[in-house]
RNA sequence: GCCGAUGUAGCUCAGUGGUAGAGCAGCUGAUUCGUAAUCAGCAGGUCGUGGGUUCAAGUCCCACUAUCGGCUCCA
């Protein structure tokens, strides 16, 4: 009898039949692993317990123990189980495609009449039913020819389409399970009887391919665990997320609001403002360190400068428009062509070079209603832009100065990104060996970084690739909020020069970026990340001085004109409420400091100090906390 | 923009065709209290907007509007 060698995860080797599966595998390890086995992971990749094994091969077997791996397939499987659920309790219904996903899967239906929601706990019924039965799911490889004809013939028309996108050299495979048969390229469960602990979360339409051109599909999302306790927790995170957010806390603690009369257009309320003047504080100290000017372009400006920038052929349905004396103008999308006017408006020498005007500059763009979102997508934004003229020369040392600043930035407010690099969108202006270049050139500023990205093909500026920064919400999604972007374009639009060594007029290359994106995003992303309790640095209030009795009041208005003068944003609450009423207030406004004064403070001159964290720390001289609020401040804490 | 859901007092929410409610917030008064809610009283609403059905609409129907979830994490 032949054998094969299999390498195991300790690096033991371990002699088998030829032709045995993983799951014979687990069985000759021990009768435990074989029954808690979920999938194989072989020479790397995950694949059923019942595939055969390759003569030479690396394999663990995947147990519920394995993370994120046997998660998958179990979400997969899962997505399978809903699918086959659905197709019973709504006959007729036709199959899109149905993956596991980061928390959960979701599974993407062509129905007459679109899900209700009371529909879901009748889907999840079924659906335990089904998994009870403990069906085997078992996997078929077909020709493609044989593949196309099966779906076709069962008018999976979603289905035909993905086998005929499918590249040459693809094994085709199926799945069965029960009644239910599904293109799937796997891997799957041994059988549903893992299927047990999960919810369908909601319902959502979503386009075919994502394409808003295709058919509208209905989509259900749930999300599955191995353990009951893993499915609890998930759902208390999401919980506890919901009141991370941005929109909920923006109301809460009264910084910002969006009405009906300009949706998308978002109001900051006196809070909100004085942490968005913070930030803008703080933002205008480092550029004038970095080597930056400041400037102020206009907000309206005529329709023949947005012809030129390319704007109004290539970014137009984003764009609002007006008349002055029966000429046509448009609100700035985008400060980059105001800026190019700036530069352009002087002689330049190579030796001035990389000049850097920043400007926080307030942009309109016309957003599909169904994306607002909060702070986080609106219609009205001020961008922390920068422009950075520079020799083509310069292009990696000045790229890699913005990528520093940009890391200074986040990990001062401790906010963890994700790069991505984008390249060239169809629709582009310019020539495609100039994009090759710039693509080029921002690749290998990452590549020498060190940096991690991911490439996201097709997703540039109309005017260049560009470097994206993500930041991720409370509940997960990602928002693109610092970019960097490459631009050879306006600088030929805009016919920008440089005089150099040789005397000779020269075309300066352009970068465009910014570092927190947008201010009202980046506050949406500040908000979530500290869950509304601000560090001392950027809280709107950072003192609320509280009288026990109108005995301590006087004491009270005293120190507070002190925190006044040693510029601490202070309030005194003087109602006559009990201190237990005002340290609630104040803690449920996520005031990071409480001074709370009574006789005995009035006798001894000091101040008794709780923390929001904390609570109590005892009274202590106003000096000493004086100087403890201040070092933590200057430590941005 | 598209699919679905939702819109009642400042906020959170009850109200299933027959006289618009609660808690909190607000205002007034009392209370002067030691680390997360003192008590009492008062006031507050074209039920998102417009139309329709009905003797009668917050409630049913239509349109619009805003908000919420989602619209490739690719078999």
């Amino acid at each position: 009898m032949s054998t094969i060698i299999i390498t195991l995860k300790d690096n033991t080797t371990k002699e088998i039949p030829s032709h045995s599966t993983a799951m014979t595998l687990a069985e000759s390890i021990s009768r435990r692993l074989a029954k808690e086995a979920i999938a194989a992971k072989v020479n790397g990749k995950v694949v059923d317990l019942m595939s055969e094994l390759p003569p030479r091969a690396t394999v663990e077997i995947l147990t519920a123990e394995d993370g994120a791996d046997a998660l998958e397939v179990l979400r997969h499987t899962a997505a399978h189980v809903m699918a086959e659920a659905v197709m019973e309790l709504f006959p007729g219904t036709k199959f899109g495609i149905g993956p596991a996903i980061k928390d959960g899967f979701y599974y993407d239906f062509a129905v007459k009449e679109p899900f209700k929601p009371e529909d879901l706990p009748l889907i999840e019924s079924k659906m335990r039913e089904l998994a009870a039965k403990k069906t085997p799911l078992v996997r078929h490889v077909a020709s493609r020819a044989e593949a196309l004809a099966f779906f076709a013939e069962r008018d999976e028309e979603f289905k035909v389409e993905l086998i005929n996108d499918l590249p040459e050299d693809v094994q085709i495979s199926y799945y069965e399970s029960g009644s239910f048969v599904d293109l799937c390229a796997g891997p799957h469960l041994v059988d549903t009887a893992p299927i047990k602990h999960f919810k369908l979360l909601s319902l959502a339409g979503a386009y075919w391919r994502g394409d808003e051109k295709r058919p509208m599909l209905q989509r259900i999302y749930g999300t599955i665990f191995f353990k009951q306790a893993d499915l609890d927790a998930h759902m208390h995170r999401l919980e506890e997320a919901k009141k991370r957010d941005h929109r909920k806390l923006g109301k809460e603690l009264d910084l910002f609001s969006v009405q009906d009369e300009g949706p998308g257009f978002p109001f900051y309320h006196p809070k909100g403002m004085t942490v968005r003047n913070i930030l803008e504080d703080f933002w205008r100290k480092e550029h004038r360190k970095a080597g930056y000017q400041e400037i102020k372009t206009p907000l309206i400006l005529n329709r023949s400068l947005w012809e030129r920038s390319g704007h109004w052929q290539h970014y137009r349905e984003n764009m609002y428009f007006t008349k002055i004396d029966e000429f046509d103008y448009a609100v700035k999308p985008m400060n980059c062509p105001g800026a190019m006017l700036v530069y352009r408006n002087a002689m330049h020498s190579y030796k001035e070079l990389p000049i850097r005007l920043c400007e926080l500059g307030l942009v309109h763009r016309h957003e599909l209603s169904g994306a607002l979102h909060g702070m986080a997508r609106v219609r009205a934004f001020t961008q922390d832009d920068s422009h950075i003229f520079m020799m083509p020369e310069q292009i990696e040392a000045e790229v890699g100065r913005v990528i520093a600043l940009v890391d200074k930035f986040y990990t001062v407010f401790g906010l963890k990104y994700r790069v991505e690099l984008s390249t060239r969108p169809e629709k582009a202006m310019g020539d495609i060996a100039v994009w090759r270049v710039a693509e080029a050139a921002l690749e290998n500023v990452l590549k020498h970084r060190e940096i991690n990205y991911k490439l996201n093909p097709g997703d540039g500026a109309f005017y260049g690739p560009k470097i994206d920064f993500h930041i991720e919400d409370s509940i997960g999604r990602s928002w693109q909020c610092a970019t960097i972007q490459l631009d050879f374009q306006m600088p030929e639009k805009f016919d920008l020069t440089y005089i150099g060594e040789d005397g000779q007029r020269h075309r300066p290359v352009v970068v465009h970026r910014v570092l927190y994106g947008a201010i009202e995003r980046f506050m949406a992303m500040l908000i979530e990340h500290y869950a509304g309790a601000f560090p001392l640095w950027l809280a709107p209030v950072q003192v609320v001085v509280m009288p026990i009795t109108d005995r301590a009041r006087g004491f009270a208005e005293d120190v507070r004109e002190q925190l006044e003068a040693a510029d601490i944003r202070v309030e005194l609450d003087g109602r006559s409420e009990k201190i237990g009423f005002k340290i609630r207030e104040a803690q449920m406004q996520k005031v990071p400091y409480m001074l709370v004064l009574g006789d005995k403070e009035v006798e001894s001159g000091e101040v008794s100090l709780r923390t929001r964290e904390g609570g109590d720390q005892g009274s202590m001289p106003i000096a000493d906390m004086l100087a403890k609020l201040n070092a933590q401040v200057k430590a941005f804490k």
